[in-house]
DNA sequence: GTCTATACTGTGATAGAC
DNA sequence: GTCTATCACAGTATAGAC
């Protein structure tokens, strides 16, 4: 949660996670792996502590609660997807950028499934993840928005339909078409998505 | 689940509910509203009985777990506004009534609510709700493509996007748009559905 | 600082008396 | 049909060993 920017603790002794941050580091990239292999299956944290090679109250001990370790799985995939995204973005731009995310994220389904599980149990606000989703959530929309208001600029948009509108409609349409592919692989999120982008885009 | 059509338990002995079938109506209809107005908020088997008015175990006398009881809820809830969805839709046609639906849907939060957190905990296959939820999910894509067809058929919907990819990507759509807006009730549902209505119409 | 041992509360579920 | 125990398991909190 409030990892501020700290260097890797050299004094070793007054911050907390001074030493432990390498490993809880170690502890949050296991976790990833079994989410992301075995998928999410309402794992009890005595049975991820098994999977990844110590007791439950060592995991406790670093993250706290359960729903801490699962935000910080989260913010690892964000950490480490967000930069990928960026940069496919300004190569491709957003119209091709998001359904090669779809196609990407097809290949996380564990990570998925824990993702959209989260989503749903943290709806509400005093669930220890909401503020975090709620905000990773707006910041995609934004994101959006904005590579939006770039290609209605550029005139490469149908041109009546207001971008702040069509982010929500994007950012919803991949929960959606996530939940559709958990329940049914056989949903081609890549194709929907596509689809809508061609909707949107100037014939 | 197997609520066969059966008259009212004349005989009052051999079948199952069959005097049984009068109280786990009741009990429904009185979870319903427990969950229409005070919201699902994690509610256990036991917080839900206080509520309605029975011990825990009486719950699960009549519907065997915790589940089955959430289902049973959404199953009444399905009872109840697909005829008058239907109607509806052959009044004011797909196009007016999908928005006109999230709109009644803002008004029902906490069934809003637990159909979306019972959605994401019915992902796996083996989850007791998980068959129903699929099934009634591709009910809706089904219904919503062969209105669809007759829209297209028309002469109302832009030509080459088929209506089985957007009859999915309005369900996700459905899906996505609550659960933003169960995260932040200003994001006006009805409108974004409207607008991707305006998106799929023909100009 | 890190981890183990242990116990506490609440959960969904089951068995059996009435 | 209903209620009283009782169950195994969940997440969590704390004390103390290394």
């Amino acid at each position: 949660m409030d990892q501020e920017t700290r260097g890797p603790g050299r004094t070793g002794k007054r911050a907390p996670y001074a030493n432990g941050a390498k490993k809880r580091a170690e502890l949050v990239e296991a976790a990833f792996r079994v989410f992301a292999e075995k998928g999410y299956l309402g794992l009890s944290i005595r049975q991820i502590a098994e999977a990844v090679g110590t007791s439950h109250t060592a995991l406790l001990h670093h993250f706290g609660s359960k729903e801490a370790l699962l935000e910080a799985v989260l913010v690892l995939r964000e950490e480490r997807e967000g930069p990928w995204r960026q940069e496919l973005i300004s190569e491709k731009g957003l119209l091709e950028t998001v359904p090669a995310v779809m196609r990407h994220n097809a290949g996380i389904r564990g990570v998925i499934h824990l993702d959209a599980t989260l989503r749903a149990e943290a709806i509400s606000p005093d669930h220890p993840a909401h503020h975090f989703l709620l905000r990773r959530n707006q910041d995609f929309v934004d994101s959006v928005q904005s590579e939006l208001e770039r290609e209605l600029a550029a005139g490469r948009l149908r041109e009546g339909f207001p971008p702040a509108v069509l982010a929500r409609q994007i950012t919803a349409l991949v929960d959606g078409i996530q939940l559709s592919w958990l329940y049914d692989e056989s949903v081609d999120m890549a194709e929907h998505l596509q689809g809508f982008m061609d909707l949107i885009k100037k014939t």
